[in-house]
DNA sequence: TTTGATGCTCAAAGATGTTTGAAAAAACCA
DNA sequence: TGGTTTTTTCAAACATCTTTGAGCATCAAA
């Protein structure tokens, strides 16, 4: 999964937030720190977090508060947010959701179940981001079927285009011939060994590079080098 | 905000479900009822609904297991699932989250926070539903239903409109065939493949222009260059 | 060097998907 | 209701992709 996310956690008992730290950054989130409203809202128009933890009870504006004033600015409408509150009624649950937020957690929070409501949410933006290939001057990209070759735009026929997405999937691992043909053709279609043949010559014409490389007797591979 | 959408309800207790149903139908959301794993599935391929609230404890298929194997077809990588339980502990709810789920959420529920859960989840997703699209030269106005390209305003029928709009929506993307059908059509809809063909057609004549392509054997897509 | 195995090249045949024009069916509007 | 527009269907022409087979080239082992 594509870590590295910056998360801010606001929260006015040291405590919480060093706990909160260690648990996020030790899942290779990048953490930023608020110790009450004014600051959470200030470090967030400086750092842009990808999302935000907010404690409600804090000085200065509660969570809530900074959730709803954040809201406003469209710079932070894509924002993630999470309230933490040790409030556990069902009213202020729903105020909490009301005010912006993308989720709301009682206290005590258990930081596996913290972390995979994190996950949770980031999981759905990230779904886009694994639709590309990128192997050195490579670029793949499954959604747009289009292919950049040192930064050219080259059009591959469908089968030419699975084949190579197949192979530049694992850059440097060989894939015997029966491994292509039920990957790119499926298990129960029969085509001669030619064919493979065929579809790589077209391939490495189209890139007119050697980065497919022939491994005798075994299958093809994708070279890293070139 | 935009109600109106399907939200699908699993759980083998029928008092559970007249709950649910009530209040979510109350807020203006249309209901489809499941009573268990395996009809979940079955109803979700057939009504294509926007959530599903799914009980963990069903005969068939467990809400996890629902939630895992819709998650593997790509029609359903969008849709929003919440799992109920009546269980508390926090490593069924870590692997509900895990399992694919937006939200997890313990029995007893309250339907008012369940309402403002469903609610935020749409929230996210109604952001992003903007109104007008752009790119290069031409412009979308779905409010308005008028498109303007190159300076000119253009006249297009609904579903030749509602077809741009769907290959503009994301500049560059290959739509494929059953895609665009289950967009501009509805999946119950049954229309040949030569449908979709005429309908580019028209556009490209209305447009005059190629920024339209084809992708033999996958679909279509908008043209970002031209 | 010969031999066999393997992969490469090429052009042509085969298969598949797309465009086109025309026209029927359905929806819409006065 | 009639006339108009939109939507869908169809079939033929087309374009392109895919597969094949035959001959060539290469390499390693005998």
């Amino acid at each position: 999964m594509d870590k590295g996310r910056k998360i801010l956690i606001a929260d006015d008992e040291p405590d919480i937030l060093e706990i909160l730290e260690y648990n996020l950054s030790s899942e290779g989130y990048s953490v930023v720190r608020a110790k009450d409203g004014n600051e959470a809202i200030e470090l967030a128009r400086k750092h842009q977090p990808d999302l935000m933890i907010l404690d409600v009870m804090m000085p200065g504006f509660t969570g809530m508060e900074v959730c709803q004033i954040l809201r406003k600015n469209s710079a932070f409408k894509e924002t993630f947010i999470i309230i933490l509150t040790a409030l556990n009624d069902d009213s202020s649950h729903v105020k909490g959701l009301e005010s912006g937020a993308d989720d709301y957690l009682s206290k005590p929070i258990s930081p596996k179940v913290l972390i995979s409501r994190v996950n949770a949410l980031f999981r759905r933006s990230n779904r886009t981001e694994e639709t590309s290939i990128r192997v050195g001057e490579l670029i793949i990209d499954k959604e747009k079927f289009s292919i950049n070759f040192k930064g050219k735009e080259i059009t591959l026929a469908k089968k030419e285009f699975e084949l190579l997405a197949l192979l530049a999937s694992k850059p440097g691992r060989v894939f015997l011939r029966n491994e292509i043909l039920s990957q790119v053709w499926g298990a129960e279609v029969i085509v001669g060994d030619r064919t493979i043949d065929v579809h790589i010559r077209k391939i490495r014409q189209k890139l007119n590079a050697d980065c497919i490389s022939t491994v005798k007797g075994v299958g093809y591979k994708f070279d890293l080098n070139s």
